[in-house]
DNA sequence: ATTCCCAGCGCG
DNA sequence: AAAGCGCGCTGGGAAT
């Protein structure tokens, strides 16, 4: 028999802690239903007082989105162990050796060893013992002195430092690497995570550790890591992307001002195949020369859809050079061209007198954003320029999944990335091809932008792994990876194959 | 020994 | 003066 406790006088010294365990527990359950539907009843209060449909449609949206949440958290993702094992060993064989090499190299600079991971050691490296002259980067709008990526790079200038900078790019890329394929797996071999449908400004979703504090972001795992992520026995990968979504939205809201330019460039072909042929015409001439490698694991096609992203939400070409490796001058050129040629200052001049206007922004799918800075402002202008697109695509991700997982239980939700979508499903020829049809049913969403409407078109994978089969880094040897569907795929799980043999 | 913040970096 | 936006995690290192 529990006493009564009154928690409202409850002195966590005096009484909680002097209470048996099984009571405090009570107290604990208690106040975590009691207390949430007191903040409910203030919370729907305010809303009710706002009298806004926006926001009662997004509380409502959020929430009906939290079952299929906790069915992808208690999923989790199966992760092939003997890969995942080769793999980091692999890494940890790249990552002592470079490390080791890099402190024979640091000796003889200052006679002490060199920790790549470590910013400090690397300043006083760097800008101090071998006098290079200083490198900035910008974090949270502030300028400091620092030795990321960029910063090494713009180092190797001075050749004798080339070999060192070398090695700290290949330890932090194995580390990076390391740390996902070792953190918190559980004992069945399942990568899961915490899949949240309310925690971002835009009506993403975000992803984090499990419950338990392990497994990990699902939404940002390397391509070559893909790998091993794979579907359970006797099921396969179904997965879909919006192809160039948010040009689509860019272009929507364009053609809703009065220049269809750039909804027209989408239209007609691959519009980032189209940029990339923009910038580098003597290299890229079709979808194949574009999709060739260009820097790290980036094809020509990519860096174009990095390029075409930035300068629509307003990235300078100091910038662009920067991130796309490229001159300035060819960077300046291009965002003149690639402004003129699809009118892209309409759609920040509109996005700026919104912002002026109502301090506020309302997506094709009735998603309402506050900005609370100052309207005129360039640094709201730009999180405000970025916001219709980014919540448009997170949405229509939501929208499609949610409305599988309502009717479809034979595709087993398993991860959110934003722009795309993946399931499992039984591993079976017709099925798969009425899941796919199915996916392209509800995959439909028509966008509708003050006069003008669109739907972003989907494009439909399916494998046994997570990786594409053709990205270049596999180099042709994933043939269990995504391949897009087109009505049939001929393949049998060909790893699968090996291990039971 | 634990907590917190920063720098750096992965994804869309 | 110049700066795309949105997330979350790890390791280093200082603070507690």
């Amino acid at each position: 028999m529990s006493p009564w406790i009154d928690t409202s006088t409850l002195d966590e010294f005096q009484t909680l802690h002097k209470l048996d365990p099984a009571d405090q527990f009570q107290i604990y359950n208690g106040l975590d239903c009691c207390v949430t539907a007191e903040v409910f009843e203030q919370l729907s209060d305010l809303l009710r007082k706002q009298n806004s449909p926006h926001a009662q449609n997004l509380y409502n949206f959020e929430r009906g989105m939290q079952g299929l949440a906790l069915d992808m958290m208690r999923r989790g993702f199966l992760t092939d162990s003997l890969e995942r094992m080769k793999l980091a060993e692999q890494y940890q064989k790249i990552k002592s050796r470079v490390e080791h090499l890099l402190n024979r190299y640091a000796s003889a600079v200052w006679g002490l060893p060199l920790n790549p991971a470590s910013p400090k050691q690397l300043r006083e490296f760097f800008y101090g013992a071998m006098k290079l002259p200083e490198q900035y980067a910008i974090y949270n709008k502030r300028r400091v002195v620092s030795c990321n990526r960029e910063c090494l790079e713009r180092l190797q200038a001075y050749f004798y430092a080339i070999p060192i900078i070398n090695c700290i790019f290949e330890s932090r890329d194995a580390q990076k690497k390391i740390s996902v394929l070792t953190t918190g797996i559980s004992s069945s071999g399942r990568f899961h995570s915490t899949f949240s449908p309310a925690s971002t400004e835009t009506g993403r979703w975000s992803s984090s550790k499990d419950a338990f504090g392990e497994g990990g972001n699902a939404q940002n795992i390397t391509p070559e890591l893909r790998r091993i992520f794979i579907a359970d026995p006797g099921k396969k990968l179904i997965h879909f992307d919006q192809k160039q979504a948010e040009s689509v939205v860019v272009g929507l809201i364009l053609s809703a001002l009065g220049d269809d330019r750039y909804l027209r460039a989408f239209q007609s072909g691959d519009l980032h195949t189209t940029v990339a042929k923009m910038i580098w015409p003597g290299e890229v001439h079709d979808k194949k020369s574009a999709e060739k490698i260009f820097y790290r694991h980036f094809s020509y096609r990519d860096m174009a859809k990095r390029g075409g992203h930035l300068s629509n939400y307003r990235g300078k070409p100091k910038r662009m050079s920067e991130a796309l490796k490229l001159p300035l001058d060819l960077c300046e050129n291009f965002q003149y061209i690639y402004y003129k040629a699809f009118g892209l200052e309409k759609f920040h001049s509109y996005i700026s007198k919104e912002l002026q206007l109502h301090q506020s922004l309302i997506t094709p799918l009735g998603m309402q954003r506050h900005f609370f800075g100052n309207p005129y402002d360039d640094e709201i202008l730009k999180e405000a320029i970025a916001f219709i697109p980014q919540s448009t695509v997170g949405q229509i991700t939501s929208i499609v999944a949610h409305r599988a997982w309502l009717k479809e239980p034979r595709l087993e939700p398993l991860t959110h990335d934003h722009d795309g979508f993946t399931w499992q499903f039984p591993d079976d020829r017709r099925l798969e091809r009425d899941l796919a049809g199915y996916i392209r049913d509800i995959g439909k969403v028509p966008l509708k932008f003050l006069n003008k409407e669109v739907t972003i078109p989907l494009e439909i994978s399916t494998g046994w792994n997570w990786a594409s089969a053709s990205h270049p880094v596999f180099d042709g040897k994933n043939p269990d990876g995504l391949i897009e569907y087109k009505g049939e795929d001929s393949r049998v799980r060909t790893t699968w194959r090996e291990r039971l043999a």
